[in-house]
DNA sequence: GAGTGGTCTAGACCACGTT
DNA sequence: ACGTGGTCTAGACCACTCT
């Protein structure tokens, strides 16, 4: 007995995974039109919509008008990574959270920057350079990049008990944003700050932030040697 | 005029977006209930609804039966990268794809594989080395452990034509993985390799990949030094 | 032109978590 | 207990895109 109550839509999730995972429906093929599974499965076509709509966001399925639904040559090319928030990240494991500003001053912005922030190379740009520490070992360091013509009340700010990321958290809204991952090379000013040897290979993540169309700040932080970042969940 | 059709999902979205960008909802406040948001707006609930799902998927509402819709404290502390298919990202750029394969033997896994695929230290594992390049230029370098109580064909397989990533998308039916980025310094065998030096920091990307319950392949990419990742579109 | 997914609606009931 | 989001339904119309 399977029972014959009526399908959630992950219940209808579930059926069509099994059937791509047995290969009933295989890489490249159609399946059928969202009103006949919804007639086979007994429930309605909004709720197979649902389904669909989740496994073809999560890059199972392909789906376009008139040509209809087809299973995925290549499945599993989006990965979702929970981006830390430093703080949470250190206290949740039960470790004393600090930072200390190393480096703030209005500073012009390099081409680079300028680009990313969308901005001219004479507009009041802030510059910071921070310490995040675990247990007073050094954690990540980051430098950042605000656009004070965005958020005016940055160039008065103190961060003395809020760190420059908590303190833009509250004063502006974040709408989105760009990140990049990469691997660099220690420098011997990282080397010397993160504690580890020059060369070490470090991960390095940036992310530039917007606020509808204004860009507020463009971050990198470099990570201490041997950390990762996973797939949530 | 601002126009009285209907709304869509997505117009309510955007008005919601502005909302909280413009601080009429601020971080930490409750927002409207779906219904009374459905009525002020001239829309069904489950527009609204939609909608505010959207945003929570996004991270930039909190949501709680009971408790209602909370703007979020702390919003992008998500990211959704795309994986790379390594021949069609040199492809698309109008490069030459190439891979050679470096090692293929039966191998004892070491623990971690054995942990990452779930199985004994006898279980019967395929060890693949291969190179993939782009212009003839090193380009990814990969260490595939592979489950051949999962897949008895990848015993068999030549790899000649097809890499072991296609031959195994083409075989088996992927479910879900697991996926962690990280940085390291090159070893001599990978600096040798990729054509870089010794100690270079590399983005090394480790993925574990699943059908149903059953464990694949496990993978580390070793990307060329300079590779970047980045948030897709 | 016609077929398929995309979306909206109005109403209903359910499930969870707060109180 | 009760309020809020979560979901399902049946039906309708729209929008894209393939032929």
């Amino acid at each position: 007995m399977t029972g014959d109550a009526r399908l959630s839509w992950q219940a209808v999730q579930e059926i069509v995974r099994q059937r791509i995972r047995q290969r009933i429906w295989k890489p490249g093929d159609q399946i059928p039109h969202e009103a006949d599974l919804a007639q086979e499965l007994g429930c309605a076509r909004a709720t197979v919509n649902r389904a669909l709509r989740g496994l073809a966001d999560a890059g199972l399925l392909e789906r376009r008008r008139k040509a209809g639904t087809r299973v995925a040559l290549n499945p599993i090319r989006r990965a979702e990574f929970s981006i830390p928030l430093i703080r949470e990240e250190i206290e949740n494991r039960g470790e004393r959270f600090d930072f200390r500003i190393l480096t703030r001053e209005m500073r012009p912005p390099p081409p680079d920057i300028q680009a990313r922030l969308q901005i001219g190379e004479d507009a009041p740009i802030l510059y910071l350079q921070t310490l995040y520490m675990a247990n007073h070992m050094p954690y990540v360091f980051e430098t950042r990049w605000v656009n004070t013509r965005a958020v005016p009340a940055a160039q008065e700010a103190r961060f003395d008990t809020m760190s420059p990321n908590e303190w833009l958290v509250r004063e502006v809204a974040f709408d989105g944003g760009d990140f990049a991952l990469s691997a660099i090379s220690a420098s011997t000013q990282e080397a010397f700050i993160l504690g580890c040897s020059a060369g070490a290979g470090l991960l390095a993540l940036d992310r530039t932030t917007r606020n509808g169309r204004q860009m507020i700040t463009s971050v990198r932080l470099v990570f201490h040697a041997g950390y990762r970042l996973h797939t949530r969940a």
